[in-house]
RNA sequence: GGCCCAUUCGUCUAUCGGUUAGGACGCAAGAUUUUCAUUCUUGAAAGAGGGGUUCGAUUCCCCUAUGGGCUACCA
């Protein structure tokens, strides 16, 4: 085998990108480069019903985010263009009509209504080898009516004609070999009336058949009609061409039971979308993982970990390291719940490894936001001091707001548990104290400090925590003298004040 | 209903016939700390059920159950 690997992740542009959706493609695009090969993205936009103007760009955008680079796509180009299905509706039709001179397809002239009434009155009516010769189609109605029907502008669909009673076998990367019997088939559309177009099925083994692809990498639920598929490439002939098959398994809702879904997201508290996403229809905003404050590769590492392991106990990996990594073998077979926790974890881990300075750089927007700016090597250092507390850059607000603005208010419960009758006079001397000090390094302070408080026999936690008090506002924070080192002298003596004249009890 | 796929701690998973069934998230406890976090240590927590095959099954086979997917002129 030294044909070159290519791949294709081919999403329809009905709405916003599914997170496992994005998965798919992550799978795609390591196998890819992996092999040293091309992925390539194509848009199936075959169904011109529920085509969602956006979600094209919505799609290109995400992975420009993600870092995952294609080869091939419809803003990029490439030897196999167009890649996007609207545009090789000519493709198709030859295609159709080569089936159809072949005896593979045949014309059908039933309608969607009577279809329906069909199977509202048959249990289980399937348009197959036992019921199409009760049909109005090519193969019942006489050569000259076909005709006469079409010149009259009847409308019609192409039916793939699939025999009954033969094994077909679909070789799966990830399972195995899957035989289902083609009775079990029915004749599929695979030209559709309504809009003129192919149906999925037809394009999509037109089109990989066309674009030399190799693997096929796709979502579980597609495991179904795959069989269908490699009946469509025994007609054309192209079988000991066709790609190998890889059917991952699903990402399924966190509690509960099924497919995670576009509802879950907005109920449970989390994206399931890459990217903010806004409904042009409805104006309804989606949150995306961008958004929410993750990091690419924290959502590339997380992904990669839901139907895949490395087979030992690591789970941190770069991308590049996933490349060498990835392997069908040691993909699940079973669909994974979606863990929002550990999401979140990942994002954790990757915000600690992200250097101050570039995590100061995504801060800053978020500070920008609430109207206020600081010199980077400002805001670096605080990122420094408070980024172990944080799982999204934009939590770092919370974290550190004080660094950027004076307490306005005290924490009730904070201010009821450490501040005493004493407060007021210690914290009077400790500014008289700070006033004096030349070194305000956070080491001579803390020296200074704690034999002032050892002096005069003070209780350390009480001093301290009223001290924290009064520079952040509440009970909680990064190590005192780190943070009155940052905020610098005057700042620090003024907050103590403040809090003297602000606080009674 | 029919067809297909799957089934190890709550969740993601390791184990490719012999293990005290391992790790991670989350949870609980403890340690560290002037606070809150972080961090560290420890703990609780699993082979769906029933038949086989085998000296021996979580592992191989069958049945049942359960979960999921598909069953459109949607992808």
């Amino acid at each position: 085998m030294s044909e070159r690997v290519r791949v294709r992740f081919a999403p329809s542009p009905t709405g916003p990108l599914h997170i496992g959706g994005v998965r798919t493609a992550l799978y795609n695009y390591l196998f890819a480069k992996q092999h040293g090969g091309d992925f390539v993205l194509r848009i199936e936009d075959t169904d011109s019903q529920r085509f969602v103007p956006g979600a094209e760009q919505y799609i290109e955008e995400t992975f420009k985010w993600l870092g995952l680079e294609y080869d091939e796509s419809p803003s990029k180009g490439g030897s196999f263009a167009p890649y996007r299905q609207s545009e090789r509706k000519e493709i198709y039709e030859q295609y159709v009509s080569e089936l159809l001179d072949k005896g593979a397809a045949y014309i059908a002239f039933d309608t969607p209504q009577e279809l329906e009434a069909k199977r509202a009155a048959t249990n289980n009516f399937q348009y197959d080898a036992s019921t199409r010769l009760q049909m109005r189609n090519s193969l019942t109605l006489p050569q000259d009516e076909v005709q006469s029907l079409i010149d009259g502008g009847t409308q019609y669909v192409v039916r793939i004609k699939i025999e009954s009673g033969i094994d077909i076998k679909v070789n799966d990367l990830i399972r195995g070999e899957v035989i289902i019997n083609s009775s079990v088939l029915d004749d599929k559309v695979v030209y559709k009336s309504a809009d003129k177009l192919p149906t999925y099925h037809l394009a999509n083994v037109v089109d990989d058949h066309l674009m030399k692809i190799t693997h096929v990498i796709r979502g579980e639920e597609w495991l179904p009609s795959a069989p269908l598929h490699v009946w469509l490439y025994r007609s054309f002939g192209w079988e000991d061409t066709m790609p190998q098959f890889a059917h991952l398994p699903l990402l399924l809702k966190p509690e509960g039971n099924g497919k995670l879904s576009k509802r879950d997201g907005d109920r449970l508290g989390f994206p399931v979308f890459p990217l903010q996403w806004k409904d042009p229809k409805t104006d309804e905003i989606s949150s995306g993982y961008r958004e929410s404050g993750y990091l690419p590769e924290a959502v590339i590492n997380f992904l990669s970990l839901l139907g895949w392991n490395p087979g030992n106990d690591r789970e941190i990996f770069s991308l590049k390291e996933l490349i060498d990594l990835f392997s069908f073998d040691r993909a699940s077979k079973s669909g994974a719940k979606f863990d929002y926790e550990k999401a979140k974890w990942f994002n954790h881990k990757y915000i600690q490894a992200t250097p101050n300075d570039k995590l100061a750089e995504m801060f800053r927007p978020v500070l920008a936001e609430k109207g206020l700016s600081a010199a980077p090597e400002y805001v670096a250092k605080v990122v420094a001091l408070v980024k172990d507390r944080v799982s999204f850059v934009p939590e770092l607000w919370q974290q550190a707001s004080f660094f950027f603005v004076a307490p306005t208010s005290y924490d009730e419960k904070t201010v009821k548990k450490r501040w005493t009758a004493e407060s007021p006079a210690q914290m009077g001397e400790l500014i008289a104290l700070l006033q004096g000090m030349d070194d305000f390094s956070a080491e001579n302070q803390e020296k200074i400090v704690m034999k002032w408080i050892e002096d005069k026999q003070y209780h350390l936690g009480n001093v301290m925590n009223v001290f924290r008090l009064a520079l952040v506002g509440e009970g909680k924070g990064p190590h005192i003298f780190d943070i009155t080192t940052l905020l610098g002298k005057e700042e620090s003596i003024e907050r103590l004040k403040n809090a003297v004249s602000s606080i009674n009890i």
